[in-house]
DNA sequence: TGCTTGACATAAT
DNA sequence: CATTATGCCAAGC
């Protein structure tokens, strides 16, 4: 579609994080870029925080370019979506450094190499 | 309608 | 690779 997909992206960034395969991580920016939103890896943000329960989105797997799981900022329950999250990525197969970090090198997801 | 905050990125140090 | 500073855009108030 040509539209600029303005207005609402959020079902667009969805759509695109729905296509990260399992054991496999990308970033905001990565995703925001093949979302088609350059430079707004914070609309991203925006996106997984306005994410519906009943979605199919494996928001988890989508991380910050440290290598390390959305803290969520600093709210409350952030520790135990850290856990949560990092339990969900090691089922996936991907493994965590001593300091709850990714190895992006590693992990980083190629769209143009696995399509899924 | 205008300022502040924010599930971030990139460059510089 | 970690930390600090700056920028982008949208949602919330």
């Amino acid at each position: 579609m040509a539209d600029t997909a303005r207005g609402s992206s959020y079902p667009l960034i969805w759509e695109v994080v729905r296509q990260i395969p399992a054991g496999r991580v990308a970033t905001y920016g990565q995703v925001a870029v093949l979302a088609g939103l350059p430079g707004r890896a914070r609309q991203v943000g925006y996106a997984m925080h306005a994410l519906p329960e009943g979605n199919d989105v494996p928001w988890q797997r989508v991380i910050n370019a440290r290598g390390e799981v959305s803290p969520r900022s600093q709210l409350g329950d952030n520790e135990g979506a850290e856990h949560y999250q990092r339990h969900l990525l090691e089922a996936e197969g991907i493994a965590f450094d001593e300091r709850g970090r990714i190895s992006l090198s590693r992990y980083r997801w190629e769209p143009s190499s696995d399509i899924d």
